[in-house]
DNA sequence: CCTATAATAAGAATGATTCTCATTATTGCA
DNA sequence: TGCAATAATGAGAATCATTCTTATTATAGG
């Protein structure tokens, strides 16, 4: 739930793109409206579904273009099809809740002060192993209404 | 850092095996050995490694029948290949600290206090999705030390 | 408008994981 | 204890998501 506008997006995909050597093309900018028209991570295979003209190859490409870029982020949960969402500065820190079932995966926030507090604890965890820290993740792996009846 | 018995795990994994009409075999004793004697999670080669002796297809079929039983579980970070660790109520509650650029799995604890408050925040978000819980996952994804220098 | 370079797309290749099936082990019962 | 009946094993084949190859097409910059 992003107030960010899709001119904004343009100009941060162009940047955070150029600044690997890489261009904002055609077919990257239809990934990119694609998983902003979404609200929820999706497969390469709903990608290719929802615009046939694109290239299964090239989707694979250009995705993991975008998630070097910083742009994209890819979730591996199981064993099914990875999923993928934008990044967190053009969405929003959020965490996953998945159905293991039927794989779906939907966004959740946790609040203001309990996501402070986690964040304040990793920190200190991440230094006490001598790792420095890019991201965390959060999933709650269970069942939906729908995979229960 | 458990400090159940293994006489106790044979008990265990007896029981869960049966629960599921599955038998506790000499080849499934024996990774659930090559599991308890590792204190990280470890993927299918590290255990092939540590025991010459086991069939690549078997281990794969006995850790998929040791998930099912609830004894094992199967973690999966990005795509290398997946790790595999004793279950929560054998080993304890934790959670991964992952190292991107070398695959390592380590785990780590957070405070009592947080690990409550963080479950009481995730069992309303759950309730809101309409979603029955098994459980929950934290990950700290980064570069540990060595792959720093 | 050219030239150099990057991106594309179709299909081949890869490789972790799963499946098949003949062989071996185990269980329960007589 | 001995004998089915059934389950587990292991070697290799098959699968399938993903990655790679390569010829073609598009783009940027002079």
């Amino acid at each position: 739930m992003s107030t960010i506008s899709e001119t904004d997006i343009d100009q941060l995909a162009a940047s955070q793109l150029s600044a690997i050597n890489q261009r904002y093309t055609k077919n990257r900018r239809q990934l990119i409206e694609i998983l902003l028209e979404t609200s929820k991570p999706i497969t390469i295979n709903q990608i290719l579904e929802s615009n046939q003209k694109l290239a299964q190859s090239s989707v694979y490409r250009n995705l993991a273009v975008l998630e070097q870029a910083g742009l994209v982020v890819k979730i591996i949960t199981n064993d099914d099809h990875a999923h993928y969402e934008l990044a967190e500065h053009i969405l929003d820190h959020h965490h996953h809740i998945i159905c293991s079932p039927c794989g779906e995966i939907l966004d959740f926030h946790l609040s203001e002060k309990i996501e402070k507090a986690l964040e304040s604890s990793l920190k200190k965890i991440a230094d006490d192993f001598g790792f420095s820290i890019d991201r965390h993740r959060l999933d709650l792996l269970g069942t939906c209404g729908e995979c229960t009846e």
